[in-house]
This record gives C-alpha cells, structure tokens and sequence, in this order.
DNA sequence: CGATGATTTGATACCCCTCAATACCTGTGG
DNA sequence: CCACAGGTATTGAGGGGTATCAAATCATCG
C-alpha cells in the first residue's frame, strides 16, 4: 500500500516539496482502485467523478466518432493524471471513455477531496499549476505535429518521444492516438525496414 | 492607464476573488506594451521573456515549417494569455514566433514577477491552475477535432465556436489555425453559400 | 486448440494539397 | 482622389498521401 503513494509522492515532490505532515494529510484524500485489462474507469454519458493518478500501468481516454472508431486523446502510465476534465470540473456529461490497456493500479481523488486538498495545502496548487503548465506545452507541441507532420514522420516522433511506452502499445492504438489507421502504420513500418537494408 | 487593469482583473474574478490590496500589489508586477499591426512579440530563437495579458488587440503565436508554411497555434484576444510557455518555463529558445494582427496593448509580466506574484499571492496560484486547467480542456477538444473532423466540420466549428473573433481574422489566418490551406476555406465558403440558395 | 483480436497486404477511392493564374481588396503616397 | 502595391481571395487542373474496404495471415490467451 505505502509503495503505491511513494510513485505520487515522487512525481509531486519533481515540482514542490512536501513535508512529512502534508504527506500524511495527503494520503487521507486518495481511494485506491484496482482495474483489469480493458476494463472501463469512464464511460461516455457518465459524470466523471475522479481525476485518477496512475500508480502502476497502463490507460487510455479515447473519443467515438459517428463511425464508431476511436479517437485516442491521451495515455497515462505511472506517474500521468488521467480523467474527463470538463465533466470533473463543471459536471458536464463525459465526452470521454477511459479504460486501461494494462492491469492497472489508480488512486482516485473526488472533485471534493481535490478542492479541499487545494485549500487545505496550498503546495498543491503550486503543483496542479505546473503540472498543467506542462501539459499544455505537449499539447501544443502534437497538435502543431497533427497539423505539419506525414504519417511517416508523426509516428516516427512518437517512437521519439515515447520509447519506453511504446513498446507496451499495440499498433492500432499509437495509430489512433496519431490520428492514422492501423493499415497506414503498418505500411509505414515495412517501409522503414526497408530503408535500413 | 486604470482602464487596461480592469480587463485583467475582471477576467482573474471570474476565477478567484481578489481584494483591493491584492489588485494593487499585482499592478506593479507589469509592464504595459503598445504593438502595432504585424510587429513582433517573439522570434523563434529568441527567448521568451514574458508571458502577456492582451488587454486590447489580436494577437497570434504560430510555427514555421520547412516550407516557409505558418502553423497558428493560437489567437489571443482581450482576455488572453500570450507566450512561449516552453521557453517562458523552462529559459529554452522559442519555437514560437508571436505577432499582432490588430494593434494590440499588452500587460507583460517577467519570469520573475510571475514567480514572485505567485508566492506573494496565493490566490493567483489558483488563478493560473484554473486557467491552465480550463485551456486544457480546450486544446483537447481542438486535437480530437483535429483527428475527426472533415476540412468542413472544421470550419463550420470554428465559426461557430468563436464567432466574434472570426470576423476578426483574414481566411488565411483561420485556415493556418486549422490546419488548412486558404484554397480549401475558400472552396468550403463557395459550397456552403450555395447550400443556402 | 479454437476464438478473438491484431497485423499485413492489395486494390481502389477521395479528400485535400500544390501550383499557377487571375481578381479582388485595402491602405498609402503622390 | 486616384494609382499603385502588397496582401488576400478565388478558381481550375492535376497529383499525392491516407483512408477505405476486403481478405489472408499472424498472435495471444483462455
């Protein structure tokens, strides 16, 4: 159980301390939640209730378009936040679904306990801010790729940016996560075999 | 010169409460700047030293390609942040370029006076996570309608997500924003007026 | 082993880009 | 106030990168 708050505790102290005490506070505030493979945390039309740290493995958020293919929008590993934010923030409907790729290991902060833990520890703040700071560095930085970038060169980045997750993904889902079909990655990857004989 | 702080002070109360005390310590953390059309905040390269508050005007931040092609990674208008986070954060080089479309007023706030303005005020801690918070949500939306979306469903979306700063903007700063070539918008414009008729 | 999902491969289609030419605006200076 | 220039928008022809659809092969796991 300890071991499961020492990966949050690590990845919180990265960008503010904490003191013993705030520690101590801190844990109080987490559920813990166990989820099998491709079992769901959140389903679309859902409210999203949590934001969920990812303590050991492996998630996804993925839209549905009209076709019914999905549009994957993030993945969370250890260390990574993963939720619905517009529906954990302003109680809208859920837009995304959110299920695991890998067994997985989450501990889950209620909308509740996350506004009291920002208020009753204001290091905390500090940290969300910087952490979303972050986050909207990377965003740009994809969507600026979605936008510049063939196909080649997108999932040729991806394997870049993402070495070590990449080789816990099937390639359907980097392709979903790149905006590509399964088909066009798969061409890719012959291609580059290709070029390195 | 009272009347640029209150675009900034209305826009930080909708998220967090401020006291007279508190408005006037934040005055001093900026610098006010006058931009005309077309000039330059920031070069790719440069560092970005500020991140600003457009308190009147248009501005845009963008990329460049290989090409020579802009890339709009964002509008901002009254009421919005500006700047290289990556650079402004972390001291890199900018990969950003920022520029004005309209003639713009601008409150800059330093790398310093933000870190200051953070520890000194708490609530603007809470201020900038939601801001931050609230424009993730948004560039989410924005990639997975980058994945989904037709080059129409693009446009008509954009239209109708941000109809006032639309009529704003050239063709080919939206299509840029889009991720599309002019050519396209314009042939997207033809075909709906005469879906009209 | 059977079943289910994942990957590969080929044929075809189509959306949007590219390039090029023309027309249309808008502001500025003579 | 007009003329010109630079930026902006339109239109057409042609091409290319990915998607789509379909089928076969390949993994994986209960």
């Amino acid at each position: 159980m300890e071991q499961l708050f020492s990966t949050l505790f690590e990845h919180i102290e990265e960008k503010a301390q904490l003191t013993d005490k705030e520690k101590v506070l801190i844990k109080g505030f987490f559920k813990f939640k166990k989820l099998r493979r491709r079992q769901y945390l959140l389903q679309e039309g859902d409210m999203c209730k949590y934001i969920s740290f990812v303590s050991q493995g492996l998630m996804k958020s993925y839209t549905i378009d009209d076709k019914g293919t999905e549009h994957i929008n993030l993945f969370a590993w250890e260390g990574w936040w993963i939720s619905d934010f517009a529906s954990f923030i302003f109680g809208n409907e859920a837009k995304l679904n959110i299920d695991t790729v890998e067994n997985t290991i989450l501990l889950l902060l209620s909308r509740e306990n996350y506004e009291k833990m920002l208020t009753e520890i204001p290091v905390m703040e500090r940290y969300f801010r910087i952490l979303y700071q972050n986050s909207l560095a990377t965003k740009d930085n994809r969507l600026i790729s979605a936008h510049t970038h063939t196909a080649e060169e997108k999932y040729a980045l991806f394997l870049d940016t993402y070495p070590a997750i990449s080789q816990r993904l099937p390639q359907n889902l980097i392709a979903s996560y790149l905006g590509l079909t399964p088909e066009t990655i798969s061409r890719i990857k012959r291609k580059m075999v290709k070029a390195n004989t």
